[in-house]
DNA sequence: GCAGAGCGTGTAAACGTTTACGAGAACGTT
DNA sequence: AACGTTCTCGTAAACGTTTACACGCTCTGC
């Protein structure tokens, strides 16, 4: 730890015989004469000076950091979004703040509080509960903040969602189309924003395909992860002899994988199955999984940008957006005979996107309509 | 966005008729007359009064921030460290910068005198490559910085390793209890760290074990990807018959599974299978895999703790730890007769520790020994 | 030769805290 | 009643920047 001493501008001025004001300039690129370019170059190289970040955002009001709050860390979706808005924000000249929050809005509002310190400059958040006090803080909060996620209503908060309801109807469309009708829910729990809209979504489904709704068919999760979806897929095949299961992440649907083929069942011969979040996991898992795309990805950049752009304009209009999904099919719902497995090209991943006969009576394709649940 | 304008110390203590010296203590806790107390409160509260983070970071010299620097974000491996590190620095008190460099050392380079701008109060990082100008810039760094991962020699830099040589024996020595004899290896890129590492690992087992080194059995895959993995499987399959593999990570032994079951073999029947970082990945798997825990959490853990102890105590003594590698034992493994899956115990996964007879000649007890590689 | 413009540079204030220091009040001791 | 001690509180300096302002110089144009 060679702890060479930390220099400062004054140090700076002094070695190059300047006033503070010119080795701030030099430093900063501002018009300046040659002589005293050269000579504060020469003093700041010699000291190994690089101005210090706080005393900058001190005077400027502006740390260059931004937040990012997730509630359930250990999601791979969650991690994908994750990097995609470090990407984002790194790229703008921006540091990321990782704040892992429980899962419970009171949690969320600790942050809010402690955001009004002023470590970051903006707020990226993704909860799984929200609850009115909630959204109160966040347009209460000084601070741009922009929610990946659905929220209630009408609210003048920069948000970004999934179409989780119209996500689920690509599953069920496409597990009808291959001629499944016993068509099981493993979703998580209900008392989240995922878990409502995708039960919200699986319903709806089932009515749109004229499929009779059956209690024993859908089970939840206690939370949406591995060990959890075991337990619950182990439930739902005690009781029911389902065709074909949606699962409401690829969390779940790798639990149910492995619970059908424990018990000497095939998938997709004996049950198809269709994941959600398409994530690496559905592409690992054995074998590879049909997946709901929710765009986290794009959502993680969406709202990376809607928080840059707010923070360049303050004023700037509320924006809504939702993003589309898309259904990526692989091993789990194709045909009986699996393709071998080929790492150059993999026929059966391909993106299969609204192309499934639109069965919402509107149109999917209006971005700005209100959220659907 | 109803934008309460900023309250400041002056702003409360106007309010309270004090002096901002007065606030200060009060929003502290130093000792103040109740009166005085009463009225900061008040005034505090009623303005939202909480104290600017920058500020405070200025005068003090600290930003009670600490940064995060991985290369292979995309390894569920560092995404669990990444975990633990923000778990233990958070409950310090401190906040976690994200810094997701490339893989080259250059950039992390760049990132060192980044850090010299003071946004943090120290480091943690975990090169995949280590080049002698980038030992160079950590000695040099004006703030500590903790390296996980091994370093050349015996430079002084607080740091925390696997021993991943005993770790790759630990896997070569169950697969021979096991009655394997044809021990193939799946590395990744040989002028990382880790695969350089893990390499001589698996050498140095077969040579422990009496067994002969067959340049056929083992492939590098160009990274330590699902994909490169693919093809390197493939490469290895089309020119030797090994009856098991070592992968040196467990997103290989994914892929692994992957294109042995797309020959139609059976994993652990034919082939049988060990993984390496024992992550998530190994549990999920179908089959689950055997997978030598490196003790990545561990080794998170510590270099935060050291990371903090560093902060605390400058001039503490610079501690290198070496954490103990442990074998997780699963599916891949064990008896053809695979279990069946009951989600509220699962027999098949135990931790197998330093059980297996040590084959190396002196104990590896010995956390202070320099490093094996 | 001088007013005004234009440029380069320095002085000093400001960002919002913490804290050393000193002034005064309150209290106990002789 | 005088003095020392302790305690409370306010004044002001400091952390390392950026930047408004003013000053002095050179340059142009009359």
């Amino acid at each position: 730890m060679s702890a060479t001493k930390k220099s400062t501008l004054v140090l700076v001025a002094e070695r190059a015989g300047v006033s503070i004001a010119s080795v701030s300039r030099v430093m900063n690129g501002l018009p300046a004469s040659d002589a005293i370019v050269e000579r504060v170059q020469k003093a700041a190289d010699e000291l190994g000076y690089v101005p210090d970040a706080t005393a900058r955002s001190l005077k400027a009001g502006k740390t260059q950091q931004i937040a990012l709050a997730v509630a359930d860390a250990g999601n791979p979706v969650y991690v994908a979004m994750m990097h995609e808005i470090s990407r984002v924000v790194t790229k703008a000249g921006y540091r990321l703040i990782l704040s892992s929050t429980g899962s419970e809005p009171g949690d969320q509002i600790d942050l809010l509080t402690n955001l009004n310190r002023g470590f970051a400059d903006g707020l990226v958040m993704s909860p799984l509960k929200v609850t009115d006090e909630l959204v109160a803080r966040i347009q209460a909060s000084r601070l741009p903040i922009v929610v990946i996620g659905s929220l209630p209503g009408d609210v003048e908060i920069d948000n970004v969602r999934a179409d989780s309801v119209r996500g689920v109807g690509l599953a069920v469309e496409h597990l009808v189309e291959q001629g499944r009708q016993r068509i099981a829910f493993v979703n998580g729990p209900v008392d989240t924003v995922p878990g409502a809209a995708r039960l919200g979504g699986y319903l709806r489904a089932l009515d749109e395909q004229g499929l009779p709704h059956n209690a024993d068919a859908q089970v939840n999760a206690r939370d949406f992860t591995y060990k959890a979806g075991l337990k619950a897929v182990t439930k739902l095949l005690d009781r029911s002899t389902p065709d074909s299961i949606v699962c409401a992440n690829d969390l779940l649907a790798i639990a149910a994988i492995k619970v059908i083929t424990a018990r000497g069942l095939r998938v997709p011969e004996d049950i198809a199955l269709v994941g959600m979040d398409d994530t690496d996991l559905a592409e690992l898992a054995n074998p590879s999984i049909t997946s709901v795309n929710l765009g986290s990805v794009k959502r993680a950049k969406t709202a990376a940008k809607l928080l840059l752009r707010r923070l360049e304009d303050p004023d700037a209009p509320v924006r809504r957006e939702v993003i589309q999904p898309t259904l990526t099919i692989r091993e789990s719902t194709s045909s009986p005979a699996r393709p071998a497995v080929d790492p150059a090209a993999n026929p059966a991943a391909r993106q299969a996107a609204g192309e499934t006969a639109p069965a919402t009576p509107e149109p999917t394709r209006n971005q700005k309509r209100e959220p659907l649940l």
